[in-house]
DNA sequence: CCACTTGTTGAATTGCCGTTCAACAAGCGC
DNA sequence: GCGCTTGTTGAACGGCAATTCAACAAGTGG
């Protein structure tokens, strides 16, 4: 019997609860009863605070994002030298190895988006959040004449967020010669090109 | 009640219903009853061919790739010119639209590949096969003095099948303004400071 | 401290899904 | 044309998961 908690309480550890079952699972997979294994409780108490399963598992997942989107804005928050901004950018796309929860979660719902539209339409937000990064990044390195874009920044902030993508999956799927290491010295040959900089962090 | 087939001519059938249904509710939603109606059987006799389903979608799911790559290698088999050979690849590594069912499959695999080890291998050895498949080309353009590669093939053709896979999960994802002519000047974009030639097919 | 709200449980219910299997139909060899 | 193998069905069974709900515990306000 778990210890009773307040609403907001509750919904949040549910929230916790339902992404720790999706990751398991994947979205689609994933089970009343195993949500409410995960938050220590049983299905009707889930069924108390979220009617709809599938409320909660999206209200889980646009969380997720955030919290990724959020963090990543985080570690480039008290940077001023372009160069740093971008690699540590670029470095925090990746996951950090094939267990990154926040990374593989993603990946599960690129996966299902070709069916569900809203996971389709939240995927598609957070893309063109990242583009928008980066072509912050791009156009202030342009600015101070530190990068020489080879492009417009709309491309290459597409291009850079797309290779960090399809790496993110390489490395979540084991790929036994393609660690995250590997991927950003992949994705910083593109940007090196992109930028006409050599992007070494002088330290 | 369905026509009486031979054995290999019923598998082949279960094969591509499989297919199907997994579109329809992805590889790890897949029911046995969707696949017998895929194929206008009963359950039964979906068992009767496939006592265990996992082998059957694992089945449906090598075959699958297979064709996939087996196509694009068909698509410039008869093409002698790189520029020609490189576009014509880089086009039919994306989805057509969003209702490209071999590239919807693909993606729905790499969701699962996090939690199903097997899948994720099918898909690194994929990955693997289509980046040889561009560095067979950038080297034979460059040999040519066609191409005047940015750095060693492979960095470039891990990079160029990235692309490709990242934007085909934006496109099978519906991006409003991602379709498949610019994920392809996108990557074509890349291309280009990769090879330092135009890629502009002359005709 | 009593009435009421809120969170949680556990059991009963319902429905669906996989599995099994006896029966049967349709070739195929001989 | 007669057995035997092979492919298929439909019904029966068993299990599991979602759903519902009566009961109950733990605050909370008056």
């Amino acid at each position: 019997m778990a210890t009773r908690k307040t609403r907001s309480e509750r919904r949040a550890d549910l929230v916790e609860a339902a992404r720790r079952a999706m990751i398991q699972h994947g979205p689609g997979g994933v089970l009343l009863n195993q949500v409410a294994e995960e938050a220590g409780l049983t299905s009707g108490a889930v069924l108390y605070h979220y009617p709809d399963l599938s409320d909660l598992l999206l209200e889980a997942n646009q969380a997720g994002m955030e919290r990724f989107y959020a963090e990543r804005m985080r570690r480039i928050a008290g940077l001023t030298d372009p160069v740093e901004k971008l690699v540590v950018t670029i470095r925090s796309g990746l996951p950090t190895d094939a267990e990154d929860s926040d990374v593989r979660l993603l990946c599960e719902l690129g996966g299902s988006a070709g069916r569900n539209r809203v996971y389709a339409a939240l995927l598609t937000t957070l893309f063109d959040r990242q583009v928008s990064m980066y072509q912050t990044i791009l156009e202030l390195g342009a600015a101070r004449g530190i990068f020489t874009l080879a492009t417009d920044s709309q491309t290459i902030g597409r291009n850079l967020v797309a290779l960090e993508d399809a790496y993110g999956y390489r490395i979540v799927a084991r790929h036994p010669t393609l660690d995250a290491a590997t991927a950003e010295e992949l994705i910083l040959s593109y940007a090196r090109q992109a930028t006409a900089n050599p992007l070494e962090l002088s330290r």
